[in-house]
RNA sequence: GUGGCUAUGGUGUAAUGGUUAGCACUCGGCUCUGUGAAAGCCGCAGUAUGGGUUCGAAUCCCAUUAGUCACCCCA
């Protein structure tokens, strides 16, 4: 009817998926985890529209971010719209709107749909599903316990083991205190410091060496210190390279309080990490990420942190928060790769196969009784054969099949197979179940 | 946004620059109008798009699009 270049393309959108039923299937299971955990913890779901005014992310992310890695465009009114590519100042605004008549601490959840206007590979995508996980109003570290202690129950529901993944924490407070107080960097020099601290796993020693001997040019002492902090293996060498000044640094206290809390949880797989950053500017304190450990993939499975300044931007004094968002892209790929997806993937639990146009009346009603008792039940109006029928509940998955004749009609009496088996048992309209 | 690699029916693949682009699966039909999974037969369907080189292009070149990898960025 038309040639090829009329044809308008199957393909989605450069950078986003389709979710075809058996797509859709792992995307519920993965909403499904995310749901029950949350619930399970008290926390409540709340929603909001992908569209934000642009001056939202530009208050916190800067002209450049908005810019470059948004999409955002002027409606008919002259305004200038985002999509939201993150949830987290959202939050922060729902909250702030309604700070005197919420009760505190706070506990929300949501999974939106979150945009990025970025170069898609794998594992990368322009429009990906993510869990936040939010508490606000809780000052002590009893908010991180709780909210980490959800994340690892998310990783295990993954189908992870506890051999298989870390936990990873650090505190903000901590890093800036060194890089500033400590070590005296100003506020640049800090920034650049993290950025590269942020990067030490990517790069060699020998880069890394290089880069923080360049922020310390004229302190080498300086320099070594800080790298030796930076390269020790854990808590406890960490902090014996620390200046005794600091032991009771609030940062420091903290961390202390979270691995000792989530320990006394059965926790265990709890890493301090100096190295662990994070991108985001607004974290003021604790921040942590799941890190799979496996060989194989050796990557972060999601993270969060604290942000006790960001709702400040909306005028209210101070809020504390404490938050982590996960993804559906890796989760799907863990789930994929750690065999816990559903294996009944039927759409119903029983077909009736209709023999006899004139039948259909009988079957319909069939239909309606077994629904009414809770049963999916698929009717197959194709007018196809017996067998073809069939055929098509077994591909379908569909573990049971009924026929519909003259015969059943008539009678009453129907014999319902098991397609699994090929087992027939006698049944009646009131026996049939699933 | 920058650079590298890749692109053949719906899927997976084959084809020294030289017949009508082959095979398997899937899908549809039939053998087979009251019972599926097997077997057989028949059929649908492809060189991503647009140019170029050549007597001749799936094959070589350029651009575009998409995927992927690295950078960038990391929500």
């Amino acid at each position: 009817m038309s040639n090829k270049q009329d044809k308008l393309s199957t393909d989605a959108y450069k950078g986003v998926r389709d979710f075809f039923p058996a797509d859709m299937a792992i995307e519920k299971k993965i909403f499904g985890i995310w749901r029950e955990v949350c619930e399970r913890y008290g926390y409540e779901e709340y929603g909001a529209s992908v569209l934000e005014p642009a001056e939202l992310y530009r208050a916190k992310s800067g002209e450049e971010i908005v810019n470059e890695q948004t999409y955002t465009f002027t409606d008919r009114g002259d305004r200038e719209v985002t999509l939201r590519p993150e949830m987290t100042p959202t939050v922060a605004r729902m909250v702030a709107a309604r700070k005197r008549e919420l009760v505190f601490p706070l506990r929300w959840y949501s999974i939106p749909n979150l945009f990025r206007y970025e170069q898609p590979q794998r594992g990368r995508v322009r429009e990906h599903w993510q869990l936040n996980v939010d508490i606000f109003g809780v000052e002590s570290s009893a908010a991180e316990i709780e909210v980490i202690n959800m994340a690892y129950d998310i990783t295990r529901a993954y189908g992870l083991k506890d051999a298989d993944f870390e936990i990873r924490l650090n505190n903000r407070k901590l890093m800036n205190y060194l890089t500033k107080d400590v070590f005296g960097l100003d506020d640049t020099a800090a920034q650049r410091a993290s950025k590269l601290i942020d990067k030490k796993n990517k790069i060699s020693a020998e880069a890394f060496e290089l880069g923080i001997s360049e922020l310390f040019k004229d302190k080498p002492d300086s320099a070594k210190k800080f790298l030796t902090l930076l390269n020790s293996k854990n808590f406890t060498e960490f902090a014996s390279n620390l200046p005794q000044t600091i032991e009771e640094h609030l940062g420091l206290v903290e961390l202390k309080r979270v691995i000792k809390g989530l320990e006394a949880l059965g926790i265990t797989n709890v890493r301090f990490d100096q190295t662990l950053m994070r991108g985001f500017d607004y974290y003021t304190g604790t921040v942590f990420e799941v890190f799979d450990t496996n060989p194989a993939n050796r990557r972060s499975v999601f993270g969060g942190g604290r942000y006790d300044d960001l709702l400040a931007l909306f005028g209210n004094e101070k809020v504390p928060a404490f938050g982590f968002g996960a993804g559906d892209v890796v989760a799907r790929d863990l789930i994929e790769t750690y065999d816990t997806l559903p294996k009944d993937n039927s759409s119903a639990d029983i077909a009736i196969i209709i023999v006899g146009d004139q039948n259909t009346p009988y079957s319909l009603d069939l239909a309606q009784t077994l629904r009414e008792k809770g049963m999916r039940v698929l009717v197959d109006i194709s007018n196809k054969r017996v067998g073809d029928q069939i055929s098509n509940a077994n591909k379908r998955g569909i573990p049971k099949i009924v026929c519909i004749g003259d015969e059943e009609v008539k009678t009453g009496k129907m014999k319902m197979k098991t397609l699994a088996t090929g087992e027939e048992i006698a049944v009646t309209e009131d026996s049939i179940c699933a």
